[in-house]
DNA sequence: CAAACATATGAATAACTGTTCATATGTTTA
DNA sequence: TAAACATATGAACAGTTATTCATATGTTTG
């Protein structure tokens, strides 16, 4: 990595291969959006606290909304955007939709993340 | 595993103890909010292009400007941003600021979350 | 020290987001 | 089928956020 020091900002390092040898490896637009709308999603605590109950078990929209102390509405339409990003699943039984953790990436995700806040 | 069948909603499972047992491993308020911050920090396309440029090379702000075709004061706004998230350093240099990343929790938790949409 | 360069920052604005309220849809039961 | 229950959804509102512009701060150079 015989990289010479940075020298910043003249022509040196202005408008230098550096800047299109990074754009090489930039993902394209769609992925980098995709990547961003996926986390905008966990960027909620009223959502990290819908994952984190359903860590513990899967459950229906009332009794989330109760264990949140929040109101149904409001359980319903983040649920949509949980399962809008395939985050969790929902599948009706009798008048009730009982909803899971969709896959184990969420817990990896939270737990890298939880790791980084308590360095 | 012995839990009976979720039934819901009426008095079986509203109110129950499955509410009060799924709260007892809920993280404190400050925790969840500080999680939810951080994940806030990685939902915008923008600070997901900074930290990719970085992933290959610490750069100056004003090159960071040029590699994402933005003007200077946009990428020093979300510097600002992604550094109290501890997730880049910068360090003066002359004139210029060098930012690099932090550690690597960024590229963990930005591959788990590739990982996730690419399912 | 003045001029030039690099970065940081406050204010303003437009766009977006989470919650609430009212109500609609879907399911069971009497 | 009507009533009750569980969930979903559209509209409205308040709060938040990313970008731009103008300008301030910090550093080097002549």
């Amino acid at each position: 990595m015989a990289m010479h020091d940075v020298e910043c900002c003249d022509e040196v390092c202005h408008h230098s291969d550096l800047v299109t040898k990074v754009n090489s490896h930039m993902p394209d637009e769609d992925e980098l959006y995709d990547l961003a709308e996926l986390f905008k999603v966990f960027g909620d605590s009223t959502r990290i606290r819908i994952l984190y109950v359903l860590f513990e078990s899967q459950m229906c929209v009332c009794d989330l909304a109760e264990a949140l102390n929040m109101n149904q509405s409001a359980i319903s339409h983040q649920l949509k955007i949980l399962k809008q990003a395939k985050l969790v699943t929902g599948r009706r039984e009798g008048k009730s939709v009982i909803y899971s953790l969709a896959d184990d990436h969420v817990r990896t995700i939270i737990d890298q993340g939880r790791e980084h806040i308590e360095e």
